[in-house]
DNA sequence: TGCATATTCAACCATTTGGTTGACGAACAA
DNA sequence: TTGTTCGTCAACCAAATGGTTGAATATGCA
């Protein structure tokens, strides 16, 4: 589902949180190995990972023991043709584009 | 000059700075101004104001009494790009795109 | 001069954020 | 069963955020 800009943009203004979307670029991963090369808690990480499945950015399943995070680049995109509308569209109604791209990314 | 990803993403992450970007993507205006459709005091709207310049999405410039605001595209094209670089996202369904645009920039 | 307008500053407040630690439950392995 | 690993939860903390109000500053105008 869609969710909001607020959430997406706030998940992206921390550096670590963009960090691990650039490490889930390359493949799926378990929670305790995307902590791996960061100098805080698991515990912290873990919390960093709950902002992004709120956020839409990612989402987790647990097989077994192990929870694996994966990227969901549908929300990501949103935001990004949300900026890229400054300065290609000048003269659009933003609200009608926001709900334009909240209907057609929802499908 | 570039600014950081941090401060840009969080300063997106607020919907009354969003706003005040679409509102400034009309046409430059006085802090006043920018300031007169919401329903919080001016030195709130004028502390949104300095997020902004500080993320660089945004520049002041002071003539007389009035200090005039104006869109920096150049800022969010960065953010964009850098969004860009998470490449895997399918594209837009671009025929409910152009239809939505031809509808909005009809009125 | 004296007053109104434009904007910021300073102090304050409640809430959120990003981190810590220790305890906990769930799943595997011996 | 016993122990180990995976991950979260709960309580706590400091700092940042988003708002308020009232005073201050700076410009323009009569």
């Amino acid at each position: 589902m869609s969710q909001s800009l607020d959430a997406t943009f706030a998940a992206l203004a921390d550096p670590t949180r963009r960090a691990i979307l650039s490490m889930l670029l390359e493949d799926d991963m378990a929670v305790t190995d995307v902590a791996e090369p960061f100098e805080m808690s698991l515990a912290a990480v873990s919390k960093h990972l709950v902002v992004l499945t709120k956020a839409g950015l990612i989402s987790q399943e647990k097989r077994g023991r192990v929870k694996w995070c994966k990227i969901e680049p549908n929300t990501m995109k949103e935001a990004s043709v949300w900026m890229q509308s400054f300065g290609q569209f000048e003269e659009l109604d933003m609200d009608a584009f926001e709900r334009f791209l909240e209907a057609e990314l929802a499908g």
